[in-house]
DNA sequence: CATGGGATTGACT
DNA sequence: GTCAATCCCATGC
């Protein structure tokens, strides 16, 4: 794996897609950041289109990366206290991105519960806030890569079969809770919140 | 320039 | 179940 292998075209394209197909493409890689690395496990698909998307409003000087070009990482702060990550995709000019919110610890756990402060595995990256702790992951990323960079994603997304997946509102918002664009790994242990059975 | 509000979490009743 | 922490920035006067 070269550092030119990052920019493959394959691995653009997989996030120059609709950010709902990404989004349930994502679950089950594992992201990794210097000695820690998780399985995604939760994500949520935001798209300019809907009021919930920090993109609705058109850009600003917080959102700019959600309008860059795909494959790029948007970290904002949330509630002046937690950053957030979300894997931009779509094209250039289209706001919309899938936010990561839980994994399921794979490695670096000792580096993990030193961060975050906790013992238990099961809190160590059960909430958006929480795996950017665990992971080390800040608002010095914004912009960067999705891959490639500090960050790497393993097996590379979309080269897999997709697991079981299940769907259902988003998560912590007030706007657009009717869509079902909040996806999970099917009974995992691991999640933010537990999801319904389907 | 002043104000209000979060894509959350952890502590507490 | 309730609620405060904390700060960037979007919005409006």
């Amino acid at each position: 794996m070269t550092a030119a292998l990052a920019l493959d075209p394959q691995r653009q394209r997989f996030y120059a897609r609709s950010v709902l197909e990404v989004a349930r493409d994502l679950i089950g890689v594992t992201l990794r950041h210097g000695d820690t690395a998780g399985r995604i496990v939760e994500v949520e698909a935001y798209h300019e289109c809907e009021p919930a998307c920090h993109a609705y409003t058109g850009p600003t000087p917080r959102t700019e990366p959600l309008f860059g070009p795909p494959g790029r990482l948007y970290v904002y702060r949330s509630y002046g206290i937690h950053s957030l990550v979300n894997f931009v995709t779509n094209v250039e000019g289209v706001g919309a991105a899938v936010l990561i919110r839980a994994l399921e610890p794979v490695a670096g756990l000792e580096t993990m519960r030193r961060r975050r402060g906790v013992e238990s595995d099961r809190e160590l990256c059960s909430g958006p806030g929480k795996l950017t702790v665990a992971l080390g992951i800040g608002l010095e990323l914004n912009g960067a890569r999705v891959d490639g960079g500090a960050l790497q994603l393993d097996p590379p997304p979309g080269s897999r079969e997709r697991p079981s997946l299940v769907a259902d509102g988003r998560i912590g918002i007030t706007k657009a809770t009717d869509l079902p664009w909040r996806f999970c790994l099917s009974e995992s242990r691991w999640l933010s919140r537990s999801a319904p059975t389907r």
